[in-house]
DNA sequence: GCCACTTTGTACTGTTCGGTACAGAGCGAC
DNA sequence: GTCGCTCTGTACCGAACAGTACAAAGTGGC
């Protein structure tokens, strides 16, 4: 965590987790001068435009992270069942069994909502577009995969919520489960 | 919103209103003092511990109208199916279709977690474990039932989150709709 | 070794924060 | 009226805030 970052590209974990852990609002420079090892003037340096353009930058990488490692192989999948699957491995991963935030979910329930309004939007959409796509090759007509995956994105998003709420990684293994089997991936 | 308070309870619905939409590190006793149309000097003699009582107040508040219009007659319910009709429609109603947030889904994602860890478990553990009691007497098996109503609370929170998100509240409405089929409450 | 450029620590700015102090306004009881 | 009590506006406090200025420390090319 206070790994010394040496550049702007190698801040941007310890800057996420920061603003995860405190909100937009509650990472003060402070929190995030501790947690990247960086003093203000390498942060402002790095970042001129201040707090707003490091969690625009945080944003981001999240953005192209998911685009690059989920969003992508869902778009033009010839396997599309095996690539959802991977989807929800990757999610697990990613969200340590729902122990950690989505920050573009904690930006949508409104800590960054005005500024960042677009880029949550756009995180969404292509989340849900991109599974409604292989859902639909996979063999479903295009409504039915729509809500299947509006379902499926709400049900990751609910069960963080429940898991922190209740501290219990279980309820979100169980989700997952009921997501594999109700996506038609269950091994058969 | 700026309709004055004239007392502590009159004051605690704007409250609530700021805490959702600022969160609470982001909603500043400026903020606070509009909302309710009181100045300092009366917020800080209904509630002599200042923000963190205000909090509190509020989420105490939230937490009686659900026990008292949500989940007490969940528990004891002679027409499970009813009941449980019941409480998505005031759910729906309450969360204004997902528009609103729920405050407490927001603290559980870390706006105040350290501070209502608590309060926040109690609240959705109870809400679990009540919708779980009624759809046991609905004629669910236990473990099916609690994992029918994590599915369902789980869900909620989701498509809050996925409303915003998109600013649709056409997917609470499908959400709400999608659970109503899942429980067993269909007309038939 | 010297130069140009990037990176950093530190001291500082003005502002806003949560919270306090307190005088006085308002207002029923008698 | 006037007493006692609840309530409220205002001035103020120290601390923490985001952001700036800038000199010095590094660093790679030559």
């Amino acid at each position: 965590m206070a790994a010394t970052a040496r550049g702007r590209e190698e801040a941007l974990p310890a800057l996420a987790e920061v603003f995860r852990e405190h909100g937009y609002e509650g990472a003060s420079l402070f929190l995030i001068s501790q947690a990247t090892g960086l003093g203000k003037g390498s942060l402002y340096h790095f970042f001129p435009g201040g707090k707003a353009e490091m969690a625009a930058a945080v944003v981001a990488e999240i953005d192209a992270w998911f685009e690059r490692h989920v969003f992508a192989a869902l778009r033009d999948t010839r396997r599309p069942r095996e690539d959802i699957a991977a989807m929800l491995e990757a999610v697990d991963q990613y969200f340590g069994t729902g122990r950690r935030v989505c920050l573009v979910g904690l930006f949508a329930l409104g800590d960054a909502r005005d500024a960042f309004t677009r880029e949550v939007h756009a995180y969404f959409a292509r989340w849900v577009g991109a599974l409604a796509d292989a859902l639909v090759r996979s063999g479903n007509g295009r409504a039915a995969a729509t809500a299947l995956a509006e379902e499926t994105v709400g049900a990751i998003q609910g069960a963080i919520v429940l898991t922190r709420a209740l501290d219990d990684p279980g309820i979100f293994g169980r989700a997952l489960q009921r997501l594999r089997s109700r996506l038609g991936l269950e091994r058969r």
